[in-house]
DNA sequence: AGTATTTCTTAATCTACATTAATGTGTAGC
DNA sequence: GCTACACATTAATGTAGATTAAGAAATACT
């Protein structure tokens, strides 16, 4: 077993159909599970006091979701995670798959996708700290081709953390430049 | 062995005394290495093309800094690191001790800590989008009480992607309400 | 196909925070 | 202890992006 589908497979974990806009996981509920992505596209967000949606992050096919912070405190869930198209994604458990049954190799095939994910939050942090929105929904482009015509504008204005107005002024600048 | 001193002492490492305000690592460096604050403050930061610093975190006694990131692209680092404070510090490769020497209960150990940082990453981001300054300032305070006092203010503001005058500001307005 | 609802755009106004600048305070080095 | 130089505060002005509002375009629903 060498890759994360073997492992799916193994372990005792079930495979859900899900159509768009189902809800897959609320704020609030004590949760482990993961979620990966065979077919479609999840996304997981935040809703702030204001009531005002924050996407976090957007999970295309073969990412794997899953609000990391209430399993390592196994405390609440702080995402609410739901499908922006009709998806096929595998459901399962991450402390079953901590625990038991997984080699050395593997755990380490994991670490290193871990490594990633932190790279890439770091990388976002950063972004937000020094790059104007411009430049930020410049490198997202560049980041995510794949997503960008498939989710709506005011999702990737809240992914950036502007409004959808500050995207569209935007957008429309930087064709007139060309 | 089950903790990370453990492994510290058993791999390949060796303990430095940084004192105050040395550069121990540089951007565009190819570099592997980790840190592990035994004593002191250590900082991780970035410097965008206008010059200016972006603190990304600071590590005081227990914590580990490296730049992720370039560790798992195996490409070049984009974090300078330095101390704040005289420091000891362990150096350690995370090639050497990824790929040999460790029981799987270490690597379990290691993913969990590196599930924390991504927790701490992901409230950072969504803290960034859709908090105040005047609450994100009181986020850190809750957070990183030790460290309040170690560090000027202008790298606390740097930390929160504000400028120091804006956090003077937000601190005389806060202490007026009191 | 026709209506409803969500999404996108444009423009006017507003605000949190940046920038600039000047003054005050602490702290390190000699 | 005096002189520097880094750090903190305050205030005036500037600006990126928020908010509000209203119309146009796209998409979904029956």
């Amino acid at each position: 077993m060498h890759n994360l589908e073997d492992i799916l497979k193994d372990a005792s974990t079930k495979i859900v159909y899900l159509s768009k806009s189902s809800l897959v996981q609320r704020v609030g509920e004590k949760t482990n599970k993961s979620y990966f992505v065979k077919k479609g596209l999840l996304r997981g967000y935040t809703i702030d006091e204001k009531g005002k949606e924050h996407i976090f992050m957007f999970a295309p096919e073969g990412w794997i979701i899953s609000d990391i912070e209430s399993h390592t405190l196994s405390s609440l869930s702080v995402l609410y995670i739901d499908a922006l198209e009709d998806s096929e994604v595998v459901v399962f458990n991450r402390n079953q798959i901590d625990t038991s049954k997984m080699s050395k190799d593997i755990i380490l095939a994991e670490f290193r996708r871990l490594l990633k994910r932190v790279g890439v939050l770091q990388r976002r942090v950063i972004m937000q700290m020094s790059a104007s929105a411009l430049n930020r929904y410049e490198h997202f482009l560049e980041t995510y081709p794949q997503i960008v015509h498939r989710v709506p504008q005011r999702m990737i204005a809240s992914y950036l953390g502007i409004t959808p107005e500050a995207l569209s002024k935007i957008r429309a600048e930087s064709l007139r430049k060309k």
